[in-house]
DNA sequence: ATGCTTAATCCAAGCATTAAATCTAATGCT
DNA sequence: AGCATTAGATTTAATGCTTGGATTAAGCAT
């Protein structure tokens, strides 16, 4: 008698669905009672209890108890909350000049963040992966986490990445040294892993927590060095089998841009033109620089000043960026385009001239144009994002970290 | 004392996720036996058959009986086939010049057929609205099919639609004229209703039925008077907000293309003008043709023929077309181009020319470019596929046609 | 203390599924 | 013909999970 090995109701599938469902309900607030989770989830009181319990039990959230001036006229509700310390996932930006780490609780908040510069003149892929490892064990050492309690991780790189996170072979030195099999090296460690186009990371952070939120349909576009875009349509990313959408090579094709050159490039390279030149009037802001000091941000400032040459580059600019998003919005649609990368906290102005251009470059509505919020940590935000969206998605599948802690 | 109204078990979630399941198993199988069910499901015998009780009683399956040959040893099984007749679906292709519908069973069979041409010349709304339920009217009757038992109609129209099926208004008279509120129309009849851009449509077939099916990443190139591309990325159609992805419009600004004509009007043209400039040889096969008799047809054959100028044509033709080839390629990374329309039939030679020209503009991998195999069929094909797709994915919500009949 | 309000807990009822035993229909061998 | 063999169909009891109502618990106001 009793303990027949039974497993009735096709294996729990039920019940795991609601057990999903109160756990995502969890996610997206932060103390809560049954009665609310009952209204979110249609589940009766009993059920999202016996849910709550299988869920604190589990790890994942935890009974907190009430403050004791609470109010409210009835019986007063217990109050469950997600354990943001359940477990840590841990995002990288793999640069070609530096390797940032952070590591993030389950509610996003960063508790841990590690930077090495890298010099590309020394570089190859056992060093980069060794420092890689390197800043990811001192981002956690600064937050105090146990490795052993990371759920995930991602990984930006500046390469093309398969679904598994490999970067094709061969055909690109670069590559291989930028993504030296990060995927195969963190599986082993036990962590869910996704390495992705950097790009692509930064569409991401733009669609969970920036300018990208309440767009359907838009592209992060990368603009320092080279463009380089990640593609969001009907609210999925656009990636491709090898990762490559958005990466641009096309505009070696395109009338008036003819190369994949990116904003910050060439505000310097002609800033420093315009400096050499030597037409500057007198008074230029930008004349008065030396040439070495010129560079995106100068450039920009000398225009917001009225310095002819500086003007002239940026309407030069705006000639461009809006013949590249003339590109996206013709293939694909967009409702916005999003310009990040280290050169976003600039861009304002140039962007309020490349509208100008581009509404007569596009079929109305013409997107509409905006700077990214998130700076030069849009890869970085999108990584952690990204691997924080993994997580929830699969949590049942993962064990969150030990409980001892409190 | 007894029949408590209660639902129990979340409302039968589960139970409508094994029926779906179950469905969806006969749907892609023709006869079938529990066992065989079982075996895909992971389900229970009884469960199973209590699930096919459930979809004979809602008049998605039918119990058919043993042919008395049949085979095997022990207790022969029961046979199970989903009603190919439960229901039907209309496609239609409000192109241009005609307007074509198709009606087929669930399993895709066309079992009517009816297309009316129209004059552009007198063409407005209301008009083009009424000769559309005439032909479907037309094409239900051939096929003996009452219109009652239609379960879900899509159609491909010129023009962008939004995701309810509404051309985007206002700016653009053309557009509204080819989705007369084709959308709002057919709701009223109660058909779960899709309208859809023809390119779009083209990647619906391509994908399910086409050179796309194997392709996780392709673009079908709508290839006759203009160029329209129809994207399939990751297996998922990139539609954007309005419908406007691959509309091409950037083509205006691509070097060595600069207008959206596409391979039908472009053979044509310059096979006229090739024909009218009198440089070809005594011997030309397109030199011995009226220009009106001059199409791309023609053209393709005269430089299979290995007529000079035509052969000149294809050259050109092949230039262009790989320009056009490496900006989708190079925006999307897409694995294969997949060119369709009235021309695919003639384009083979066409297309091995272009691929050694791609070969030169892209990263590799490049593209594989091959011609679809619906000629002018790609648009009416997908609208059926896409409304078949609709009440695959949906099933459940709709109510087949009444059981009488047998 | 006595209600009043709102949650939590308990419990019987019921659904849907599984597992195991039993039944049924065919084949093939003797 | 009789009987074992085979494999699917049915039946039955057990199990898991959810529901809905009854009961109890915890605060607050009077």
């Amino acid at each position: 008698m009793s303990r027949a090995p039974q497993s009735g109701s096709s294996s729990g599938l039920l019940r795991r669905i609601n057990t999903v469902g109160v756990l995502e309900f969890a996610w997206d607030h932060d103390v809560f009672t049954a009665t609310e989770a009952m209204e979110a989830t249609g589940l009766t009181r009993s059920t999202v209890i016996s849910r709550c319990a299988e869920l604190i039990e589990l790890g994942w959230m935890r009974e907190v108890e009430r403050v004791p001036e609470a109010l409210g006229k009835g019986r007063p509700a217990r109050l469950y909350r997600l354990r943001a310390d359940a477990g840590y996932v841990v995002g990288v930006d793999a640069g070609q000049h530096r390797v940032l780490a952070t590591v993030c609780d389950l509610r996003g908040a960063e508790v841990g963040r590690q930077e090495h510069p890298i010099d590309p003149e020394h570089d190859n892929a056992a060093d980069r992966l060794a420092l890689t490892d390197t800043t990811i064990e001192e981002a956690l050492a600064s937050g105090g986490v146990d490795p052993a309690r990371v759920l995930a991780i991602a990984v930006g790189v500046p390469a093309q990445t398969d679904v598994d996170g490999a970067s094709p072979p061969g055909q690109n030195e670069f590559w291989a040294r930028m993504n030296p099999g990060f995927a195969a090296h963190f599986r082993e460690r036990g962590w869910h892993t996704t390495v992705e186009n950097d790009a692509n990371l930064a569409a991401h952070a733009e669609r969970a927590l920036g300018a990208g939120h309440d767009a359907r349909s838009f592209a992060a576009l990368l603009s320092g060095e080279r463009f380089g875009a990640g593609i969001v349509v009907d609210g999925a990313l656009v990636r491709g089998s090898y990762g490559g959408a958005g990466e641009m090579r096309l505009l070696d094709y395109v009338v008036g841009v003819g190369s994949p050159h990116g904003i910050g490039y060439l505000a310097r390279t002609w800033g420093r033109e315009a400096r050499e030149s030597g037409d500057l009037p007198a008074d230029s802001t930008l004349g008065a620089l030396a040439v070495d000091a010129i560079d995106a941000p100068a450039v920009f400032a000398a225009a917001a000043d009225g310095d002819v040459g500086a003007v002239a580059v940026v309407d030069r600019l705006a000639d461009r960026l809006a013949r590249v998003c003339a590109v996206i919005d013709g293939m694909l649609d967009v409702d916005r385009i999003i310009v990040a990368g280290g050169v976003a906290p600039v861009v304002g102005d140039l962007l309020r001239r490349t509208a100008v251009v581009l509404e007569g470059m596009v079929h109305p509505p013409a997107p509409e144009l905006v700077a990214s919020s998130f700076g030069a940590d849009a890869v970085i935000v999108g990584a952690s994002t990204l691997a924080l969206d993994r997580v929830r998605t699969g949590a049942l599948d993962f064990v969150p970290g030990s409980v001892e802690g409190e």
